[in-house]
DNA sequence: CCGGGGGATGTTAACGTTAACATCCCCTCG
DNA sequence: CGAGGGGATGTTAACGTTAACATCCCCCGG
């Protein structure tokens, strides 16, 4: 039991061994040119003396951290926590710890999270770029340090990105409505500026358009991404008697509040209207009474994202952005009905 | 825009201006004795060569970082999710970035993410200790570093821990139970290793006394804690027609594992069988045909927990461990039937 | 027998920041 | 008018590690 008074320094180990603060330094870790007894002495005084390598002052000598940060909008959407989760891992097997900083899809926390990152001396950053990210991602390329989008895109810098084909999801999602018979669908699109709002929406028309259904912009209602407060958007879709018979979500989460909300009024699902999710979040808590929903293949993106990442760090492959898009699936579940 | 070929430091802003290193650190950290002109050339040349404060060497120098280390099993389950949202959240406020590091519930990585955290000299830690455990934490102990254990307790420590009551909520599961005139309750445990499994089984007990019914111990039937490779647990318990009427699970995706594979068995939730979860990770998610679950206050123990660890890194208040024991409450849903 | 090569270790400086201490100058008060 | 005080700034060393370079010694080959 040490008396965790004071740290143990290398140059401790040095004074306790007899040698020098370097070669104690190149025993640890792991040098050749060290003569097998001193390095048994040298390990056998770290053991004794509670000796901890100190990360910091290594990086500062080093001039790199072996550490990325993660920019996520919310933690609390299974969907980010599973991103996280697969993006930690991959990290983690490529050598790299993972450090996750979470925005609430707020621009202003978004810059904080950049800031921090850079400050912490990241190799690299993995960002999923929050409503109007733009000036925050046009800085982060400025600064010369690796990034990759991851989820969405942005039309402000032309950087790497890995994404699922949002604009296939949209459509197979539509898709899947109008295969049933249905015909005006509302679409509860997110925020706009970020990319997959708009590509999902794009392949919601494409669909509209391949039916022959005409466009009505009146069933594409806008909402917060993180689904919060959108309370009174549901009451007003509700109050403008549009006639739709099944609905297209931003998210699951979306979707979610969406259902709660119309269960409230005595609206059912599927029975009184479809609903078609996106993310796929209940992947493991399927459940039979599920909802549909469009799948994204995380544990793909994330092993891009990260490899790609890692590239980057290493200066390696072709320095042209790298644009990956994985396709999407559609999910089944039972919240379609036939009309 | 700069090439950010080689980073800019204090000493070139030094030079810049004509100043010395020290008076603009000082300037920059918002020290009194500066001239106001002085204070604004420095500034100006900061945000003219875009200088970024160097966290690694500034925390190196000064001896603390700012930082926690939180250490969790896994985010992928929504209920860690929301932990680490909101301890993030917490931790922000009071002046401090939060490192996540996930287990996956395994002594090994544990350890390694334990010890990941000292190298990075984070000022404390934040752990949710997984089975097995009790080397890991006796270990952290000897170091000195202050830590609180959040949502699982351990005998191999005598440390502070902010949990939940989870006796009261195994109770409250149960009774709901016993209530709807269930006598013969399936529990899923999860792993005893843990102290929350170990205790929503003392309260599901207590439950059982109370209402005169006897305990039989095979229906209590320990598998893994995240919830991987239990098919087979179950299809042995289907096997051995123990007649229960109802199930209690260790957790909400322990939960909804189960109700899938009985779906695919054809015994439909709660037609054939009530069931009831814990933590009620669907707070958010909440759906008509919500699980039954016990709801968790994970807001309120994030804050008590983060709280609690500021005042051990500052060596504030009662140096004796802090045991906080936050109650569960019922999470009605329509996963229980009357029989 | 001597030069050279290579293995083992030591010496020194540097990474970028901060804190303690020193210095300088000007203003005020006795 | 001189001592003293305090504001503004500079000097120096240190945080703990690593890398470049230097040194020493032993052994082998010519």
């Amino acid at each position: 039991m040490h008396n965790g008074r004071r740290k143990v320094t290398l140059r401790d180990l040095a004074e306790a061994t007899g040698f020098s603060v370097n070669t104690v330094s190149r025993a640890l870790r792991g040098e050749k040119r060290i003569a097998p007894e001193t390095l048994q002495k040298i390990l056998e005084a770290q053991a004794r003396m509670g000796y901890i390598h100190n990360t910091l002052a290594s990086s500062l000598r080093r001039g790199y951290t072996n550490t990325i940060a993660v920019i996520l909008g919310d933690v609390s959407n299974p969907h980010f926590g599973v991103m996280m989760s697969e993006i930690e891992a991959r990290a983690r097997a490529r050598g790299y710890a993972a450090f996750l900083q979470t925005t609430s899809e707020d621009e202003a926390l978004e810059r904080a999270a950049i800031q921090s990152a850079v400050n912490k001396s990241v190799d690299g950053i993995l960002i999923c770029p929050c409503p109007q990210s733009g000036q925050n991602l046009h800085t982060l390329a400025s600064l010369g340090i690796p990034f990759v989008l991851v989820g969405r895109r942005s039309a402000a810098v032309d950087a790497d990105y890995v994404i699922c084909n949002d604009e296939l999801g949209g459509w197979q999602a539509t898709r899947a409505l109008i295969e049933r018979g249905h015909r005006r669908i509302l679409m509860l699109q997110g925020d706009p500026e970020i990319s997959s709002a708009r590509e999902r929406l794009a392949g919601y028309r494409r669909a509209l358009d391949e039916a022959g259904i005409e466009y009505d912009p009146r069933l594409v209602r806008e909402g917060s991404v993180m689904g919060k407060d959108n309370e009174a958007l549901y009451a007003q879709i509700l109050s403008e008697d549009l006639g739709f018979t099944a609905a297209f979500a931003f998210s699951d989460l979306i979707a979610w509040d969406f259902w709660r909300f119309l269960h409230g009024r005595g609206i059912e699902v599927p029975r009184d209207l479809s609903l078609v999710g996106f993310d796929n979040i209940q992947s493991r808590l399927s459940i039979p009474f599920g909802l549909t929903s469009i799948r994204t293949y995380k544990g793909r993106m994330s092993v891009e994202a990260v490899d790609l990442l890692v590239r980057r760090m290493r200066g390696e492959g072709d320095p042209a952005p790298a644009r990956v898009v994985i396709d999407t699936a559609l999910a089944p579940g039972e919240t379609v009905r036939t009309v």
